[in-house]
DNA sequence: CTATGGATAGGGGAAAACCCCTACACCGGG
DNA sequence: CCCGGTGTAGGGGTTTTCCCCTATCCATAG
């Protein structure tokens, strides 16, 4: 039981993934020209001809990158990068653009875009991107369930056991729990005991680090809304 | 003994220094106008024609931020960036240019600069860029600091009480210590009684964390070669 | 050669953690 | 109204940790 569909047939969620290219572009004959390119290394793509028209997805790739031109009719490619973070949505963004001003480029570059390339760009330069950009998708990914199988292990505890858990992860015995806690050490210990068994764990130690790996992603809410 | 001097006078060294201002500009009436601007809010500022006259300095400011020109002689504003890197300085760059190409810009960013200015460009802009630039850099700092205090901490162990305190740190019990290791309950008892003494902390979780933020920040060598 | 420091190992007792049990008050759902 | 889940608390026994002691082997420094 990993949560993971059969290993036979590459899942259409997760970590294992196969890889989805966004491209949005509004020019019909550039677009085509990209898919044709993206497909062209075995790459499934998505082809929108807006920014919009992307964001009305209901669920957005989890594994794969988004190619998307600056100047669109609608929302423009700074807006469509700013749109998908605020949308959780961790994937890259390559933006191209045939009419580029530096304060974009670094506009686009703070906002999290992978790179910034000009028009005419060499075909090789945008798959290797791709490649390196897909590669980081399944890392995060990978945290991200690492994280999400913590959190919901987490869930499973009451808020008392939580707390518990809290204290006992800074490093605290049960005798210094009950205290912080004002209650008995003899409750301490039952709480601790169910937690521990509840969390599938050991010792104070794996405690911290389940804490820990269920707080440093928190903003990935389990692909919710991701595929 | 926190470690840092006198807060009466603030120290050279360490978080809580004054920040300075570095300016790398090979236009001396820019240079001079750069360092007036700069000055004009209180920073300190060290002015330099070239960037690899900077790089001569055998130690680089710690609290602070570069302010360097694109196209200079010698060593070009993006190298001094690299060129910070490899002598593993967290030093924040700001790039100003006349000159600007999307392609450089990209790169700067790409290599951490934290903005690319063009010329002619807003003084307050370029004012407020530099006071997150320095508030980073005191953060950075900080951590750099505390990292270095628990790797200082560390090094008072013998290998083997470090051994112990890495199989320890994983959540194993001294019996399950003893059998990874191969040696004897009673040995891993002596090891981590002692180990947990040098180290001035009374449990596993707080070994665990002290090897956390040993190894995080690693590249920061404790400022040699900062100040 | 001896002194020192590190790794190894054990004895023994106090303290704490761990694991089984019961118990009761509270609260919300069937 | 009782039942289940939750928070609370204790008894009692086993295991583990914690802290004091001694002791041997070995390598290296003086």
């Amino acid at each position: 039981m990993t949560g993971l569909a059969d290993a036979a047939a590459p899942p259409a969620f997760g970590p294992t993934a196969a890889p989805r290219i966004v491209i949005v572009e509004d020019d019909a004959a550039m677009r085509d020209s990209l898919v044709w390119l993206v497909e062209s290394v075995g790459h499934e793509t998505l082809a929108y001809e807006s920014a919009d028209a992307f964001l009305a997805e209901a669920r957005l790739p989890c594994i794969g990158c988004v190619v998307t031109d600056m100047r669109m009719p609608g929302t423009s490619g700074l807006g469509l990068i700013e749109k998908l973070r605020a949308r959780q949505s961790l994937l890259p963004v390559v933006v191209i653009t045939a009419f580029a001003s530096v304060r974009d480029a670094v506009t686009a570059m703070q906002l999290g875009a992978v790179n910034f390339l000009e028009k005419p760009f060499h075909d090789q330069d945008l798959l290797d991107l791709l490649n390196d950009a897909v590669a980081e998708t399944r890392d995060t990914a990978r945290a991200c369930c690492r994280a999400r199988a913590a959190a919901e292990r987490l869930e499973t505890l009451t808020a008392r056991e939580l707390e518990v858990m809290r204290v006992m992860a800074e490093g605290l015995r049960n005798k210094e729990i009950a205290r912080a806690l004002d209650i008995s050490p003899k409750t301490v210990e039952i709480h601790r005991q169910r937690a521990l068994a509840k969390l599938e764990v050991g010792s104070a130690v794996e405690v911290h680090r389940l804490l820990e790996t269920a707080t440093d992603a928190a903003p990935c809410t389990a692909f919710r809304d991701f595929s």
